[in-house]
RNA sequence: GCGCCCAUAGUUCAAUGGAUAGAACACUAGCCUUCUAAGCUGGAUAUGUAGGUUCGAUUCCUACUGGGCGCACCA
């Protein structure tokens, strides 16, 4: 890491932090700023003062090599980089680490459990589950580069009183033979039970008829809560469908699971961990509900166990919970959850806390998706399903890619347009900060021009066609003294810092931007330069200034979760 | 009622307390006999309100306004 290495001797000299360093807003300022407002307060002196005494120390210094000339301006002291010896050693430092590049030593292989894609058998899977999944395996990819021993797992609610509802109303419909993916007709019949119980809450009359249905529904969940019967087998039957549904998601995103947890395989511990809870007074009985209260730490009532004694969500958590650090031994457990649940997740770590169990659980939270016209949900079908936004999805960007290349054969022209469309959805859930509310909108989402994953596909597939009409592997790279070639030598040596950050802040807004801004300054410098023209010494420096460039978006492309095509 | 989050351009988003508040979309004027025009260049527009801390506030604090979410049998 170069940058990093030239930040770090300059401070040295200057007696300051390679923190306190800026890359300055206009360009023509500098290549590197010391800002000296908060430094001048403790010494005494006026910023501008100081910068005068700085300058002074660096006149008596011996500098890097990489630094051109220095000078104050007013409270900031700047630096102008020697372009050909910053980009040879930029150059340099990118090819010798190649795929490592960027890649930080902070994790010391401490072994953290990421919990994301939460989903649940016998529902739709919709957008606002893709964006859990794509940031929650951003964040895996992330956390792995930089030296973290992060262990992917899912958990699948298969047991809730959603299955039951699935199946009352799957045995009404009767869709068996209509031509649809299983698991998507089974959320349908979710989304139809939860309408028919609205429907019969809001008609004059209907409390009868509500009743009724709630019994059929609760006979069913008692037969599979049994564990025989005809609903047991049917829920057999159906959960694998969903099960295979998910896989499927999961392949086509390249998402990896070490291990999938199942509600159904926890549930009687958890109800064993209630008992006892129960008996050691971490958890009490309540109206005929067993509750942990929390009220005395401002977190109010969980309730745990139904009245009529059916289990709610959190029984089979405790057990999950448990078990994560008995059988992986890990130094953290981290929710990748909706924010919507913190108040639960805050709960569920304090009832650990009382049972005097150092279980060290985190919730990592983000916003949810919303509709233009208005919050999403399942119970009453106003989603955009997981199959609506693919289809959605891939038939634009093959529409795209056959525009282009009608010589292509079929296969070629569909595997591209998966990954664009793959890239696509991916960047447009992880672009924005976790922590806002994203609108949904298809038309905007499936844009292919501006800050989208088509444009940073496009950067590298232009320069990839460069590259495969010259091969040059050697070249004298302090040949590069052109302007543009040291600015997007700087943008490529910041990509450490920006991975650390997104890394730390646990924000991969900031890789995506980072790429974004990354790639305009190439395409600035594509617009200005011929690379294959230029003299054929230049020419071979500026081919293995892209292949740099090349081995940056690779890297950081790949943290986002999508390929590199090199052609499109 | 209590608690949490958000408020920046017409729209969607940026900005470790620091230099002229940046992008993208949309709108508009240009650029393909240089390597992929899914691109590039130019143009107008913004910090919800009132205070406070600070040399300096979009950023921190307080109040208010507006929007969203959570708070006992949903997950």
């Amino acid at each position: 890491m170069f940058l990093a290495n030239l930040k770090e001797r300059l401070a040295s000299l200057l007696s300051v932090s390679a923190d306190d360093f800026v890359y300055p807003v206009p360009a023509e300022l500098g290549d590197l700023s010391l800002p000296l407002f908060a430094l001048a307060k403790s010494s005494g002196l006026s910023p501008a003062a100081l910068a005068q005494e700085k300058i002074k120390l660096l006149e008596q210094s011996d500098l890097p090599e990489a630094i051109q000339s220095f000078r104050a301006v007013g409270p900031y002291l700047n630096f102008f980089f020697k372009a050909g010896v910053f980009n040879r050693e930029a150059l340099f430092d990118i090819e010798k680490a190649g795929p490592d590049f960027g890649r930080l030593a902070v994790g010391r292989q401490q072994k953290v459990m990421l919990e994301y894609s939460n989903a649940n058998t016998h529902k739709e899977y919709h957008i606002g589950h893709l964006r859990n999944l794509f940031f929650g395996d951003a964040v895996f990819r992330i956390l792995a580069f930089n030296d973290y021993r992060a262990i992917p797992v899912s958990y699948i609610n298969d047991f809730g009183i959603h299955v039951a509802k699935t199946l009352w109303q799957w045995q009404r419909a009767n869709y068996k033979d209509v031509d649809a993916p299983k698991g998507w007709l089974l959320g349908k019949c979710y989304a139809e039970a939860s309408n028919l119980l609205l429907q019969a809450e809001i008609k004059e009359d209907g409390g009868l008829e509500k009743e009724k249905m709630k019994t059929e529904i609760s006979t069913v969940m008692k037969e599979i809560e049994s564990r025989q019967g005809k609903n047991y087998e049917l829920w057999q039957e159906t959960r694998a469908w969903s099960i295979a549904y998910f896989a499927e998601i999961y392949q086509r995103f390249g998402v990896r699971f070490e291990h999938i947890f199942y509600e159904s395989e926890v549930i009687d511990d958890g109800l064993k961990m209630v008992a006892e809870f129960l008996q050691r007074g971490i958890l009490k009985n309540n109206q005929g509900a067993v509750i942990a209260d929390l009220e005395e730490y401002g977190l109010g009532v969980l309730p745990i166990i139904r009245s009529d004694g059916t289990a709610l969500y959190p029984v089979a958590d405790l057990a999950l919970a448990r078990l994560k650090f008995n059988e992986y031994h890990l130094d953290e457990s981290v929710y990748i959850v909706d924010v919507r649940q913190g108040l639960y997740f805050k709960q569920l770590a304090k009832i650990f806390e009382l049972a005097g169990e150092n279980l060290k659980i985190s919730h990592l939270g983000y916003d949810f998706v919303t509709l233009r016209g208005g919050m999403m949900s399942s119970r009453n079908g106003n989603v955009i399903t997981y199959s609506q936004i693919w289809d959605e999805a891939y038939t634009r960007t093959r529409h795209e890619v056959v525009a282009r290349h009608q010589d292509w054969e079929i296969k070629r022209i569909e595997s591209t347009a998966e990954k664009l469309a793959v890239a696509a959805l991916k960047f447009e859930m992880l672009k924005v900060r976790a922590d806002k509310i994203i609108t949904f909108d298809m038309d905007e989402a499936l844009r292919f021009d501006g800050f989208t994953a088509a444009y940073l596909q496009y950067t590298g597939a232009r320069l990839a066609s460069i590259l495969r009409k010259n091969e040059t592997l050697t070249a004298d790279y302090s040949l590069l003294i052109h302007g543009k070639e040291l600015s997007l030598a700087i943008m490529m040596q910041r990509f450490p810092e920006a991975v650390a950050k997104a890394g730390f802040q646990r924000d991969l807004s900031i890789l995506a931007r980072y790429l974004f801004d990354l790639s305009q300054v190439f395409n600035d410098y594509y617009h200005e330069v011929a690379i294959l023209k230029a003299e054929p010494a230049l020419s071979s420096a500026r081919i293995g200034l892209l292949r740099s460039l090349r081995q940056v978006l690779v890297n950081g492309f790949s943290l986002l979760g999508f390929d590199y095509l090199e052609e499109m």
